[in-house]
DNA sequence: AGGATACCCTGACCGC
DNA sequence: TGCGGTCAGGGTATCC
């Protein structure tokens, strides 16, 4: 489920949780996820008081007063809960259908004061690292990643300077993390159709008027998912990282043969695939 | 070297 | 109800 919005918001509703809680003890119930867990993960973890949540790109960085700092990407399916022992909302998760959940909780963090923090990921396409903190941006995984998409550093300049000379298309372009880092799937898709650019484009051929135009629209559309966490974060009272995508704010994405939403369009949202992913786009107002 | 593809893994869903 | 095929929001290894 995690795009940047998705991490963010995570990552605001961990932090009164976590901050400044001491890791009582540490619980692992596989030797791996999508990559072998640290060596001697627990033992490095327990004692440790974590620090204020950061976030990179689709990364959630725990930073510890033993001067490392808990890595975590959710992967595809990854998810982080915070759980109180013995409330009636554990109870539920026990007793109904989510129950199923704990087949996949991989790795268990209990805290000083009895809440467990709590990663659960079916696919296990997610990952944890733990790396000193100075070590971190050159970590192989975190080291090629480009700008933050809502930093000072990402503007048209940085786009057209990027993809000068990439022939791929710029669906592509928009998903590699080595130009935006933190874009997904769902996110490229509705930031191209509010740009009203095709996600065909050749990267390179893409105009400064238009660069600009991309530009304000990621922006926009993170942004609004943002807000979207935001608003639906109030309603959580555990806990719980996996907040979902706000479904309704999706004008392309997954809206196969429904009609495009832009004002005065009269055409109809297809389906192609580039690189092997699914890409939703109005043909006729994405140019 | 850049760019497309295969693959890691489980679960949900659809048509038969 | 079951079974097979398809698809899924990510990242990386490996090919051309």
């Amino acid at each position: 489920m995690p795009e940047l919005p998705e991490v963010e918001t995570i990552r605001r509703g961990l932090a009164p949780h976590l901050e400044g809680r001491r890791i009582a003890h540490v619980t692992l119930n596989r030797p791996d996820l999508r990559l072998p867990f640290p060596t001697r993960l627990a033992e490095r973890l327990e004692g440790a008081r974590i620090g204020i949540l950061g976030r990179r790109a689709k990364y959630l960085l725990v930073p510890l007063d033993t001067h490392e700092t808990l890595v975590i990407h959710l992967g595809m399916s990854g998810r982080l809960l915070v759980l109180r022992p013995e409330s009636a909302e554990a109870q539920g998760r026990f007793h109904h259908k989510i129950e199923r959940l704990e087949q996949h909780d991989h790795m268990v963090i209990a805290l000083d004061d009895g809440m467990r923090l709590i990663f659960n990921d079916p696919r296990r396409f997610g990952f944890v690292l733990l790396e000193p903190d100075a070590t971190i941006e050159t970590h192989p995984s975190l080291a090629g990643l480009g700008v933050e998409p809502l930093g000072n550093l990402f503007d048209a300049a940085y786009l057209l300077a990027r993809f000068a000379g990439r022939r791929t298309p710029l669906k592509s372009a928009l998903l590699d993390q080595s130009h935006i880092a933190g874009l997904g799937n769902i996110y490229v898709c509705e930031a191209l159709h509010r740009a009203g650019l095709s996600p065909d484009r050749s990267a390179m051929l893409v105009k400064p008027r238009e660069a600009e135009r991309l530009v304000v629209a990621i922006r926009d559309v993170l942004n609004d998912a943002l807000a979207a966490g935001g608003s639906s974060l109030k309603d959580y009272r555990h806990e719980d990282g996996s907040l979902g995508y706000f479904q309704h704010s999706f004008r392309v994405y997954d809206r196969e043969g429904q009609p495009c939403p832009k004002t005065g369009c009269k055409s109809m949202v297809i389906r192609k695939t580039h690189a092997g992913r699914s890409t939703f786009f109005c043909p006729a107002c994405q140019g």
